[in-house]
DNA sequence: GTGAAAGCGCTAACAC
DNA sequence: GTGTTAGCGCTTTCAC
């Protein structure tokens, strides 16, 4: 027996149908002070009978918070990111927040994207900033000083809270491994972004330099593993290629195939490892050697972090985990017939 | 110089710095009513000046809209799902929309997932929901109807909106081609959801007994491509398999290894197809004949589904796109081989 | 065109 | 414990 069913219940309607005031309903639902076991009852009769749910807006209005957070990323649908979001959103539903999806693409540190203007507007507790590329590098300079804000990437920086995976100490440890195998050098397949070097190029420039062996120039891939295909074909021709890192997993597979296409084997011809981990690596044929990278805890400890911030309270502001070596069968020591190529 | 430099500007703020009313700057916001250029020219400054964001709980409150949307979903981080996070944000972004995202998980009709209910907290202009799993299926039906709500699915469903993409019909294509191929018959290996059939089993079933040829049981992989590894050894033993249709390309990719596990090659001992058209199915060896679905664009035509139930305006609330047949190198007519075994 | 006044649905003091 | 009184920051009549 609903008032008037087109429009949804109020906390008002409640009130009056449970007979008690409009606060004794914001405290029954909010258990902010004791309310009388009978009262108690009879507002949550009526809340159930009228189907009330009580409005957001409303609430963040008068009390000034808010229960959602905003993800800003460059990016959604690439494995990595999607599992950092899942990370986040997981930390987030455990703590009765909600996640709101900004999808950034300017790279434009002086105007602020459009898609963050919006989102922003929504009255939200705080915000993480997937900071893996360029857009999420500007977008966190736009972000409003006062809100609460944690970086996700993969590079430490100094004076912002931040979740980060060492990706540039697990590049120079993969690429150690590499060079332990006899190669002399390692080609590099970068990611996206290209604009600034990120911490798998840094890691492996690092473990190159470090054993004094010559530093290749690096191929750009996109995020289409078509990229990487091209890519593979082209290094098929040249003969001093005997280990190649690529940015990531999907790239390597494209690598491998652009490679057989020019009729090269992995790993017997040339070594190709890969980052990330992805669930497809383990079943390629070769499985691919990679670095573990668990992006939804990186999340998960990215939401943890912004809670702590949101809370104010002691938990520390930086959290730092090191990606580790998976090693499996796309990378072995070389063979003689690319040195004599 | 901004007042209180601590506390957000707000409209008053920005009347007061510009010489007008409240209602005057919110005119110029929306444009809803002309406002004497002059005016409208301090206005602008003032907000520039301050800084000024409008905040949307109060905007949702006072005029009852909102700009947000939500997208209900069992899953987002697997590639199908992903994209069409992905393409629906892209819709909503285009439109000025922000959208939340609600991960569900219980299949429980009668209890409202807690996910669901506090994303549906914050005044919604309307949700779209995924539609692919009982979590999603048990979603739909606790919207609390007066919501403008588009199910996006692989099956059509009548009495509500929806964007679809004709699973069934493609499904049944690719077992005819396989079948056409030479095969006696073709398996199975489903992707979750287990509970109900989904489009992709309904067809293959459809095409199996339109043939005439004997249905064998399904098997059920996990969203794991490891799953698919383990089955595809289990169906390396058995000697009557000839062709295997996978509920996804991932999964194919983990029967294809599973099968090479137990020493037989693709296609020429078992022909393999998968669903999807994954960016990696063309990068595999081989190469994934599979189907291609084009989930971006699903997401994005699901939205403007439910811009025009939001807008009530006399778009069609219906449409459906048949995903298309790409036939590549891991099926082919059936060597007499597994016959002879 | 523009301002004054009212009110969206809630929470936050404050009395009792 | 519980009700009363004020707003939160906007949009919306409605006069002028």
């Amino acid at each position: 027996m609903t008032l008037d069913s087109n429009r949804t219940a109020t906390m008002a309607d409640v009130a009056r149908l449970a007979g008690v005031s409009v606060p004794t309903v914001s405290r029954v639902l909010s258990g902010a002070a004791r309310v009388k076991p009978d009262k108690e009852a009879r507002v949550n009769a009526a809340i159930a009978e009228l189907g009330f749910r009580p409005s957001a807006a409303a609430r963040n209005l008068a009390s000034g918070r808010s229960d959602v957070i905003a993800v800003i990323a460059g990016n959604t649908s690439q494995y990595g990111y999607a599992e950092v979001i899942r990370g986040v959103e997981e930390g987030a539903r455990s703590e009765g927040y909600t996640v709101v999806i900004a999808v950034v693409e300017s790279s434009d540190d002086t105007r602020m994207d459009s898609a963050l203007a919006t989102a922003l507007g929504q009255s939200i507790a705080g915000v993480v900033v997937l900071k893996f590329d360029p857009p999420g590098v500007a977008a966190l300079r736009q972000i409003p000083s006062g809100v609460p804000v944690v970086a996700i990437s993969g590079v430490r920086e100094a004076g912002i809270a931040q979740a980060v995976l060492d990706e540039a100490r697990a590049a120079e440890e993969l690429t150690d491994y590499l060079l332990a195998l006899g190669h002399s050098t390692v080609h590099h397949v970068r990611i996206p972004p290209s604009r600034r070097e990120d911490g798998r190029t840094t890691g492996w420039r690092r473990a190159l330099t470090k054993a004094g062996a010559v530093v290749p120039p690096t191929q750009d891939a996109t995020w289409d593993p078509s990229s990487g295909r091209a890519i593979g074909r082209e290094l098929a021709e040249s003969t001093n290629v005997t280990a190649v890192f690529c940015g990531n997993d999907e790239i390597a597979m494209g690598v491998i195939r652009g490679l057989a296409d020019g009729g090269l084997r992995v790993p017997h011809d040339v070594s190709v490892v890969g980052f990330d981990n992805h669930p497809l690596a383990e079943m390629w044929s070769p499985s691919i050697t990679t670095v573990d990278q668990d992006f939804a805890d990186l999340g998960r400890r990215g939401f943890e972090i912004l809670l702590g911030v949101i809370r104010d309270d002691s938990t520390p502001r930086y959290s730092s985990e090191r990606p580790r070596l998976i090693i499996r069968e796309s990378a072995a020591a070389p063979s003689s017939r690319r040195r004599a190529g």
